[in-house]
DNA sequence: TCTGGGGTCCTGTGCCGC
DNA sequence: TCTGGCGGCACAGGACCC
């Protein structure tokens, strides 16, 4: 058996461990530059706010009914996480951290236990050491795991936030009452393509002729529609290496000036370089792109991005920032404005162990340099830059609403009096 | 005025060499 | 020598997840 353990709005949930007074209120958290909303409360999702609401467009409804606002916390959403994953692998040893808020575990060699009372006890530990409330889901595959724990948290009275989905019967009746979209692997798209075949929630999606998922869809369905059949198709992914590497962001104004995007682009990779050598990774390519703002369909819209294979594998600052530069010179087009742009690094190798070179000499003093680099700027605070980087101007996110990092830094540990 | 960021995987297309 | 078929590969784009 699966189960998936998933915290309940957890960004607000962090919140309000550390913010009680926000228990029972309507509670927003934002993505970064404050642009969307990406956690919600039980209250705030009553009120009508869904996911990814842009928030300027519920400005009304905010003020109405006196929703907090909050911006998106990482340092302190980050530590919980670690704290809850690691309450969840002493209770079960073969688990796999699938985000930030979600674990799949497996039970084997659980046969003599009662798995409901286990995980009864599981969820209470965890509330009562980390204060986040969680739901559980148990059934045979990890796609119907999914499924019971939209069960266990949408009827958090009948299950207490735990279900077990364990007989023929009951994984007929849950797939039968729950969407098409609430099948983990199958969105917007593919839903509404399913519709017009007459397909109409997850039941008849399982029944669909599997030839016909296979021709018509892709081999990814094919297996969920198998896991839905209780047929096992997806085990817990062991400890995953990265395989790309991304820096990218959205300008708060549109910019259209090419110094200003490789000066945005030159950060964006030294930033990729960094999260490389903090990996031990080297990098076979490099990918960079812009685009307009799409949600603007009166102004010209542009997108583009450019693959460049690296002569070698490398997490040098200089090399990447210079492949980048290429790259947006390639793609760049005048007379745009751009709304966001970004960096992906991927065919990553680790650096201890890759492919040499026969023609190209790479410059072996970049090693040591990079790592004094990183080591001053670890220690100082970011003062090492490119001469291209705009070394006075602080590109800033929009965080108008930041909570304290409660368990992170020194100064924002709450005191007792 | 104001709409996130970081990932994974799959498919279609065009090119190349056998 | 020419040509069609086919597999492999690179790349762009799309779909999905949180």
């Amino acid at each position: 058996m699966f189960a998936l353990i998933d915290c309940n709005n957890f960004y607000v949930s962090c919140e309000r461990v550390f913010n009680p007074s926000l228990n029972g209120k309507p509670v927003i958290v934002l993505s970064n530059n404050d642009g969307c909303a990406i956690s919600r409360s039980d209250e705030a999702k009553k009120l009508g706010i869904p996911m990814g609401a842009p928030v300027f467009k519920y400005k009304s409804l905010i003020n109405q009914h006196n929703i907090t606002v909050l911006s998106s916390n990482y340092p302190l959403y980050a530590d919980m996480s670690n704290r809850v994953m690691t309450i969840i692998s002493k209770f079960i040893p073969d688990t796999e951290i699938y985000s930030i808020d979600e674990a799949f575990l497996k039970f084997e060699g659980y046969e003599n236990y009662d798995l409901f009372s286990y995980a009864l006890k599981m969820r209470s530990v965890i509330l009562k050491w980390t204060g986040i409330p969680t739901s559980i889901g148990i059934a045979p595959t990890k796609s119907l795991a999914k499924i019971a724990n939209k069960i266990a948290r949408k009827f958090p009275s009948q299950t207490k936030n735990v279900h077990i989905l364990d007989t023929d019967d009951k994984r007929i009746k849950s797939l039968k009452f729950f969407g098409l979209s609430d099948i983990w692997g199958i969105g917007r798209r593919l839903s509404r393509r399913l519709e017009n075949i007459g397909c109409n929630n997850a039941l008849d999606f399982m029944n669909l002729p599997e030839s016909w998922v296979r021709n018509n869809l892709s081999i990814v369905e094919l297996k969920i529609q198998q896991e839905l059949k209780g047929t096992s198709n997806l085990n817990l992914e062991s400890l995953k290496v990265k395989k790309s590497i991304a820096t990218t962001r959205s300008f708060e104004r549109p910019i259209s000036d090419l110094h200003k995007l490789k000066e945005r682009v030159s950060t964006f990779s030294l930033s990729c370089a960094e999260k490389l050598r903090r990996q031990n990774s080297l990098a076979n390519v490099i990918i960079v792109f812009i685009r307009s703002n799409f949600f603007r369909k009166d102004l010209k819209q542009y997108s583009c991005s450019k693959v460049i294979t690296l002569p070698y594998p490398t997490n040098s600052s200089f090399i990447l920032n210079q492949y980048a530069l290429k790259g947006i010179e390639d793609i760049y087009r005048s007379k745009i404005d751009y709304k966001k742009a970004g960096v992906i690094v991927s065919s990553l190798v680790p650096d201890d162990n890759y492919q040499l070179s026969i023609f190209e000499k790479q410059d072996y003093r970049h090693k040591p340099l990079m790592k004094t680099i990183d080591y001053i700027n670890l220690k100082h605070g970011d003062k090492i830059k490119l001469a291209n980087q705009d070394l006075r101007r602080k590109w800033k996110m929009k965080q108008e609403f930041l909570s304290p990092c409660y368990t992170t830094k020194i100064s924002d540990v709450i005191t007792i009096k």
